[in-house]
DNA sequence: AGATAGATTTTAGCTAGACTAATTTTTGAT
DNA sequence: ATCAAAAATTAGTCTAGCTAAAATCTATCT
């Protein structure tokens, strides 16, 4: 069987995966909001399933069938955001907690059924690439905010959906994927950087840039 | 907590206390295919969460919240159920099931905003009357096609929701809530029965006329 | 190499919700 | 009124999760 809790499993590791490369048990507790043992309970009995596997002390990976339903999980996460927000008029902070729920109970058909409505849609609103049904998903260069440099321009691709705080804070801003941002100013320190957009400087804090990724000019 | 569990016995309970008056242990347990003695110990449970009284041997009852928590599982069914008929553009005999499913992990927020786009209404596709937010629901009369008498012709108002194949069948046949059709003839002993619709004859068993409610003339 | 901090795993025990088998209560038929 | 059948309950078990606390391993620093 395929339980809730398996499909929230395979989907944090392969989020801490993709950000962090390895995936420590405690890593994974901890965006789980779990204890250490709950996880590596778990985690035997992922490996025993054959979805991942497990080096005891060294960590976690997705197996093949692991990754293929993780990027399923999050297909339907991104399409029901995406859903929630074109098709029904929710603001782009609301739909991450409404997601997370609707991503275990969407059929195959009703997942083809918005697909269809939104017009096959490569992106989520907050810029994050939905994965295709054979669990393709595009390789693009990105870098933090954080890490770009003073004086550049660069375009927001992509916001972490998972803080309605920060995107109500960005979206007053006018800081949605596909705007471009000049960078006017980086306090070195963990300290704020300040944007520049149409004219208009915004301060930023560390914390919120890291939350941002971007693209620099001619990158897909 | 309101559990995925509880919400389902619930509204296990006030169906079977609509169809039947009387909820029995057995019924209960038949009607959500567990062991009776399963459903004695969760009717345990609710009776100490004071959503139902129970007097042993003699049955169970929804007490006022618990009452209006089954009217509030309901809602969200029925008015998914319609979503996905109405915006969605599936056909009547697949949403059961994902109404099932996505009754349990509907935020109000949601509903409201499914309710609003849907035009506030007042009844789901199989012709059922979705509860109101204050737990309300209108009583009208209805009795079975099957205890109509020969020559009658009567409107159908609603129809079972949780059979695929029987709704096909209703379907191609024409068979819908809001369609009148006078019964020209009733085998006795269980036996099929025939109905009329637009000059067309059309015969139906006895437990395919047992799902159908209709009204009389005249009749809300 | 040894010490030790931190990460990981193990152990023990809890809860929810299901099950079977055995028992008790009620009902219905003679 | 009795007694068998049906219905409901109790008792005990199972699995999937969880937590807290204890034990163990790894890695790093001197």
């Amino acid at each position: 069987m395929q339980t809730k809790a398996v499909e929230d499993y395979l989907k944090a590791i392969y989020e801490v995966q993709e950000r962090e490369g390895r995936v420590a048990t405690s890593a994974l507790a901890e965006r789980l909001q779990i204890s250490a043992a709950s996880a590596t309970g778990m985690i035997k009995k992922l490996a025993e399933m054959g979805l991942v596997s497990h080096e005891p002390y060294q960590g976690v990976r997705l197996t093949e069938p692991g990754r293929k339903i993780a990027l399923e999980v999050i297909r339907h996460h991104r399409l029901v955001e995406t859903y929630l927000v074109e098709a029904m008029g929710l603001t782009w902070d609301k739909v991450h907690d409404e997601a997370e729920k609707w991503e275990h109970v969407l059929s195959e058909e009703l997942e083809d059924r918005m697909d269809e409505m939104l017009g096959r849609p490569t992106h989520d609103p907050h810029g994050a690439p939905i994965p295709t049904r054979e669990g393709h998903i595009p390789e693009t260069p990105r870098l933090k905010l954080s890490e770009a440099v003073a004086g550049e321009t660069v375009t927001i691709a992509q916001v972490a959906d998972d803080d309605a705080a920060m995107l109500r804070y960005l979206g007053e801003r006018g800081l949605y994927p596909g705007v471009a941002v000049t960078v006017t100013h980086i306090e070195p320190f963990e300290g704020p950087l300040t944007v520049r957009r149409e004219d208009r400087d915004i301060s930023l804090g560390r914390p919120v840039a890291e939350c941002i990724k971007v693209r620099r000019p001619g990158e897909a």
